[in-house]
DNA sequence: GCTGCGTGGATACCGGAACTATCTTACTAC
DNA sequence: GTAGTAAGATAGTTCCGGTATCCACGCAGC
């Protein structure tokens, strides 16, 4: 297929479609003439886990370079790709802070869960103690390991019933990018459905039922 | 104390305080001379509240004028400020699809879990539509009712915990900060704690060890 | 063969968001 | 009285994620 096409079957502006082609997030298609140039399904896959990545991940555009060179790294391992990949999709800033005590609580945390595969230089664990420190500075909130590893336990279950559910024996390429687009989306699923949980709990609250109860029923 | 004392305990520039003064996301200080005002504690609080919604939260600027005019609307209750505060705060735009298929969906969901008192123009029902629009179209990725209420379930675990844990008894606008603040922060960190998760999984899946199973131990 | 649409490629421009800097006037503490 | 800073207003800046325009040219239909 041309660019035109490409952009329409994925429904993204054709403008857009080249100035992602100008960022280096889309490989150029096959030069079948001076003026002519030819796309196929994996350019129409690559194009539409761009755009999730974008829209429902908010995952800015200069990440997404990096996202792509980690996928199309025919040399790493899948393992080794996601852990490339979760470093600079998920949110934010990378970690202002470095308070040992904060990274100490995580840490601990980490060890309560039975979590042994995690770098140490994993964003996510530094970010993770740059919120600890500013739940305990000042301001009513504060993060002990008990509520954290009580956090970690649920996370834990959505975590292994993702990687349940995708199917391992596929092809590298299509195996990435449906753990990638899962992981974002889900992740956003995740969090509209706890806003649901939420506004139905405040609801129960409000109408002066029984205050919601943490474990059992 | 003023302005600039004001910046400087919230760690704040002081042009992002005026700033912030300008956009009404602040109400102005007492006035005690023609150029001379003082702010309090309340100022301070809310300031705090507003740089942890925009730099934790990703919170636009113009949501957050919306944020204000709820948190200090008092003759609202707190389970309705909370409602509207969760319209406004989650992140990506407006809903853009009505699928009906999705909507149906959702609600079940909905109904399975026994959540009665979800508003039918709750923004997050509605973009959770989309989400699963967007799921089930092209592409790998599929979201039925089964899973879904998995995750619902996982939510509301957490839903229950959060309420649990705030102090119900205190001040409504200390109540109502604790609550907004705590639902964007504790969203976060359970984000990070599930990459986490994952992180530990996929490592363990990459070592040959056995699959991580999505329910049991 | 001619024509006109559309292509690939390059470059320039745009609009919103979130600040940041500057300038003015005037109080206030020394 | 003078140096320092506050308040308030206005204008400017940076970054991001696109759009728009331009050009020279090949291809499809006639």
């Amino acid at each position: 297929m041309l660019v035109s096409e490409l952009a329409e079957r994925a429904d993204v502006p054709l403008a857009t479609v080249k100035y992602y082609l100008r960022e280096g997030l889309l490989t150029p298609g096959e030069t079948t003439g001076p003026r002519r140039a030819e796309y196929d399904d994996s350019h129409l896959r690559r194009l539409r886990v761009l755009r999730l990545l974008r829209e429902v991940g908010g995952v800015p555009v200069t990440s997404l370079r990096q996202v792509v060179e980690a996928l199309d790294d025919e040399g790493l391992a899948v393992h080794d790709t996601m852990t490339l990949v979760a470093d600079v999709i998920s949110a934010g800033p990378g970690p202002q802070t470095q308070d040992p005590v904060a990274l100490e609580i995580v840490d601990r945390v980490i060890t309560a869960m039975g979590w042994d595969g995690i770098r140490a230089e994993s964003l996510d664990r530094q970010r993770l103690a740059s919120l600890v420190t500013l739940l305990n500075g000042p301001g009513p909130l504060a993060a002990n390991v008990e509520v954290l590893t009580f956090y970690a336990g649920v996370a834990d279950q959505l975590a292994r019933a993702e990687i349940a559910l995708v199917d391992h024996s596929t092809e590298r390429s299509h195996l990435l990018e449906q753990m990638v687009t899962g992981s974002v989306v889900y992740g956003q699923v995740f969090e509209l459905l706890r806003q649901l949980g939420h506004e139905h709990h405040h609801a129960q609250v409000a109408t002066g039922s029984a205050r919601p109860q943490p474990v059992g029923t």
